[in-house]
DNA sequence: CTGTTAGCGCGTTCAC
DNA sequence: GTGAACGCGCTAACAG
């Protein structure tokens, strides 16, 4: 930088101001700094200006997979809506496990992030401590926790599940099977079981058809080995849902290998509203969730509380039913 | 850190090489450290740090998409083979623009990223003054680039779709069609229409059958579209060749609405082996093109790059046909 | 509109 | 094994 003001025939602290755009500079002295930046092919150095400044321009954010739709839509609603500022994004994935998340926040919080975002409200004990610490706006998503560390920009999985079986059980289904995955790991995914569990018991069905896939997370081909479990144990089930559109999908390919007709044998339903939910032939009725508007909002309510215009507020996402073809 | 040193009672360069753990510190010494770290919940600084040590722990990573599995894929092989060194992602998606992808190497540059790694080759010019000037390693992954900037680990997406098209040829078909999306935008799909033009006139085919989407990405729903526009045009077309799975199996179920059985009535093949290929019924046709190995491969390259082990090598990474009944 | 001074919080280097 | 001085490249604060 000072050897552009040498060029510019300027000082360093006069190319920092240019480089930045917020002060006045005589165009003519600008014109010739932009010049020596662009002979030198200078590129500013953030890490020292962060350390000056004491801002990062880091927003940290953490979900439990990037390779799963739904959060990488989050993901992007989190980068577009920070585009809109000079913040850049900072992202880790846990693979669904809180140790992980902990080491995941405590080597992001060495960057000095001026935000962090996660996923969900269940943290070891180590990570709260570490983000009370940090002193930063922490933004919690996908779920509304009992205990918030901060702000939430999530719904409630268990209330969305709970309406799933509730417009099940109108389309006259009464025999219900549920298929997750590692409940210890997906918080989520338990959540979704509890409101799955309280909507049977609000109608009075029981709920003991479930086949728990101990995988992490559950990918499609866990799907079909789930409804097959699933049928040789309760042949007469005649509604099957699962935590996620992903295997959902793959319990109707096997569904359909196995010769069963869905959903006049057998009606399938998922959650999350994937792509392949809307393509898939019959189409997968699932619940939309607004995967990247989390993103969006989360992002938002970051850029307010980093500019003091807000609160640690809870903010509530929409969910609605999608009937489709499968149920 | 000062505070933590006075609090066990040593200085903060003490401090410092204890909680890098490269040096021999006397026990108790350590103890105390910890135990005052602990108390203070310290969270080393690591921007000053990398001000100071001129290494900023950082690899950058651009990908076209990260809503898409096969660069998640690769984001993953990073961030894993990462894991074993100190060294931590920044990740940035230009949704397939060379401008956007200009504007992310600027800004990830600004944090002094110690290498660079990029999908494709095909970049713009202030692109490649930018990373020349920087002086870091840069890996261009997912094609072998005629004027590579510096190491490259991907592989031939002409050869892969010359490859396909050779198999399918050798099945019996002859009347192919190709379906793709914008291919200014998309230069890994240039090139496998390359690769597909090439093959069909080795065999002394006509190719003139495409349908190209103008969208980026190409999604599942545009091969609903795409098949369509394809079967109206040419009504003869005996397989249809997609230029990724996801439009490949949008166009499988698409047939599946028009009463159309794949592959009896037309065989559909795609490129990627997505999760969708597999477990997809008809499974889908495809090319698998090791997306986490591409990125594992990549990062390891870096890794020998910055220790000096390795130089601008070119990667082949590998790719194999798998045939399901798509066609 | 521009320059000077000081210091951000570490790690490097040298000393002991 | 540990400490002191110094500087990394930038920006805040103040001056003019």
């Amino acid at each position: 930088m000072a050897d552009v003001g040498r060029i510019a025939g300027v000082s360093a602290m006069t190319v920092s101001r240019a480089l930045k755009g917020k002060s006045y500079i005589a165009k003519d002295t600008l014109e010739r700094i932009l010049a020596a930046v662009d002979q030198l092919g200078y590129v500013l150095d953030q890490s020292a200006g962060s350390l000056s400044s004491r801002r990062s321009g880091f927003i940290a954010a953490i979900v439990p997979s990037i390779d799963n739709s739904n959060f990488a839509d989050t993901a992007r609603g989190i980068t577009d809506t920070l585009a809109q500022t000079s913040m850049q994004l900072l992202l880790g994935y846990t693979n669904y496990s809180v140790e992980r998340e902990e080491e995941l926040i405590e080597s992001m919080l060495r960057r000095r992030p001026e935000g962090i975002i996660l996923t969900g409200g269940k943290h070891t004990s180590k990570a709260r401590v570490l983000l009370a610490n940090a002193g930063i706006p922490v933004i919690e998503t996908w779920d509304v926790p009992e205990n918030p560390v901060d702000a939430v920009v999530g719904f409630s999985n268990t209330d969305a599940m709970e309406a799933l079986v509730d417009s099940l059980v109108a389309q006259g289904y009464s025999r219900f099977g549920f298929i997750t995955g590692s409940e210890a790991s997906d918080t989520r995914g338990h959540q979704r079981h509890i409101g799955f569990d309280r909507a049977l018991s609000r109608h009075g069905l029981t709920s003991n058809r479930v086949v728990a896939i101990e995988a992490v997370p559950i990918r499609m081909s866990h799907g079909g080995e789930a409804i097959r479990a699933l049928l040789e144990r309760y042949p007469d089930t005649d509604v099957a849902i699962c935590v996620s559109d992903l295997p959902a999908f793959g319990a109707i390919m096997e569904c359909k290998r196995m010769g069963l007709v869905v959903p006049r044998d057998i009606a399938i339903a998922g959650f999350g509203d994937y792509e392949i939910a809307s393509i898939s032939e019959p189409g997968i009725t699932t619940v939309n969730v607004d995967s990247y508007g989390i993103g969006a909002q989360a992002a938002g309510q970051m850029i307010a509380m980093l500019e003091n215009r807000g609160t640690a507020a809870t903010i509530t996402t929409s969910y609605h039913m999608l009937h489709r073809g499968s149920t």
